[in-house]
DNA sequence: TTGTAGGCGTTATCAG
DNA sequence: CTGATAACGCCTACAA
């Protein structure tokens, strides 16, 4: 009833534009012109070929489009591997935010997976290359690079969501890392307590740096010792968070004098750790306060209930693709901005001061 | 060093076909055929083009390939807005696999959001009547309509997942929400609880009538009456996970008589509802047993560590994408094939025998 | 084995 | 205001 094409074509690909102008009896361009810029055509002649094309059913092929134009409306979002587990929800509520965003301004969100395989690298860099997008969001991961070719060379608008990459002149929407966990840690100080757990990940990336410094500066701030940071995982990857905090309870269980306050660099680190020294004996926050990183909701909801900094992901979702959207508009690329969104510290029932 | 388009061309879109044709000295149609089918070209001549395609840093224009073949090869997946939250990671899990599936072959994935306006709709119908995709996983969703056009016309390959839509011909990827759901509650008979509380979201939708068909089974099966099955929540999407867990807590606390276990239809519901009912005093699994579907990881860290229904989230979106995968290569479309696959009953703390 | 020519569906330019 | 025509970049008969 509402599609028409043909005689059940089998393969008839829809209704073309030109099958619109026939019905309408116009030409091709007329359609086009309708359709685009509706006020350059005459009202009755308007009216016939938007009549035609309802009748037929017709949406136009974005690919053709796309071609003339000379660009699509794809972004890309290059997402690490590493970032699908685990409890918090910062990529799905990421990509919606960014999708809804995009959505709006009529462009479509097209995912990356950017895993440990060359094969993954050389599709991106394909999809980079082969204008196949018109602009991407890498999110807290390195460049691409397939050996011959890096995503660095592409001449496509670039934004990079909590990693920053201002000194490589993409523009980057990142959150205070370092202020946050100064403020954490200035926090636990203030209740008394004096030696410190630092549980994470990767050791010496990005994140690690920034939020181990952060730990380092409140140190420094309060005349103690950095000796009083002891370090546990840092050797896998955030994926593994809730590995990486169980390990890191064995590791308390060894230590000599114990830390009275525990920071984690994600919420998987930190309620893993929880479970584990509860069952060797350990009360929250009586024996050690926690907070952690991320912050994602489902923390309100644990025993005790988890202090965490709150990364504000759909506001920097959100301000990405702002962003992108405007460089794309404005036809600009360069530009080392750096857009930051402060994390809140949320403090819950796992702090406490020292007994 | 890599990239050579002509003077910094400002906008040169970067080196074409043509431009390798030119350095290597032959025709472009040549070039075309030295790339796609490798042993149709002289060994010599194919060696030259490809060092040439190498200096320039060609990249082949997706777009063009596509409007020329008459077919993208993006795969569209739909997802439902509401399910971007909570600590249950199964959008992410499934995207991942989804994903890498799909690169795999050759694809690309792009997300839809279905968001509760109508604009949302109308992307996603002009995106699968536009020929810009090529085939599409609808997850956990109804069909988009847009009031003209219906998602359930278009002549795209879809496969549907978690919800069974086979019935109106879309091949679907599920899971056995009753048999699991009906595994869970016996499990809690054979324990010797009698009175059950059912939180739920969206009374009346898939998901909810079957998990709820699951538990009457059960039931029924036990000659235990459907009254001692007290529903919790059903008004709210499962978006609002959280707040269904903590009203179904105050929910129980009016009752006169106790369920002495819970069947929570989502990981949200279960940890808030938990963690409400503890701050009332009451204790798990001595007083409460309960157990949950989802079953993400981080069930096996909350206190106690909950039992759980757990989704093969990764293996169904493999087996969705393989299926479309296909579907597509087959040239096929119809088919109201259903695969199963099955959930399983992870066992832990959060229940026992009541007191 | 290689080259020539035409077309995929749309849009922009230029006449009429 | 409308119509013919030429691209967009690639691929594939078909011809050489």
């Amino acid at each position: 009833m509402k599609k028409n094409k043909a005689i059940s074509g089998e393969e008839g690909n829809g209704p073309l534009m030109a099958d619109v102008a026939r019905l309408a009896g116009v030409a091709i361009s007329t359609v086009s012109r309708a359709l685009a810029t509706p006020d350059r055509v005459n009202a009755k002649t308007r009216e016939k070929i938007m009549r035609s094309a309802r009748q037929l059913g017709y949406t136009p092929n974005a690919i053709a489009s796309s071609l003339r134009a000379g660009k699509s409306n794809l972004i890309m979002i290059i997402l690490p591997g590493s970032l699908f587990y685990g409890m918090s929800q910062v990529i799905p509520q990421i990509l919606h935010s960014i999708n809804t965003t995009l959505a709006r301004n009529g462009y479509h969100l097209m995912i990356a997976n950017l895993d440990r395989d060359e094969t993954s690298e050389r599709h991106i860099l394909n999809l980079a290359f082969g204008s196949a997008v018109r602009g991407a969001l890498i999110f807290s991961s390195d460049l691409p690079d397939d050996g011959s070719r890096s995503f660095a060379d592409t001449a496509l608008p670039v934004v990079s969501i909590l990693r920053d990459l201002s000194g490589l002149s993409f523009p980057s929407v990142v959150t205070n890392d370092r202020a946050a966990m100064r403020e954490a840690t200035e926090k636990l100080i203030g209740l008394g307590h004096q030696r410190f757990l630092y549980i994470t990940a990767e050791q010496g990336n990005y994140h690690d740096r920034e939020r181990y410094g952060g730990v380092v500066d409140a140190m420094e701030t309060a005349s103690l010792p950095k000796e009083n940071i002891v370090l546990s995982g840092g050797a896998l990857s955030y994926q593994e968070g809730f590995r990486i905090g169980t390990e890191a309870a064995d590791h308390f269980a060894t230590l000599a004098e114990k830390p009275t306050a525990v920071l984690a660099t994600s919420d998987d680190m930190a309620v893993s750790f929880m479970s584990a020294v509860r069952q060797q004996g350990w009360r929250i926050p009586e024996d050690i306060s926690i907070i952690s990183f991320d912050g994602s909701p489902a923390c309100a909801f644990c025993f005790p209930p988890l202090s965490a900094i709150e990364q504000p992901v759909e506001a920097m979702g959100r301000a990405a693709a702002e962003l992108l959207v405007d460089l794309i508009e404005r036809n600009e690329r360069a530009s080392g901005q750096r857009v930051v969104i402060p994390s809140r510290l949320i403090c819950r029932e796992s702090i406490a001061a020292p007994s």
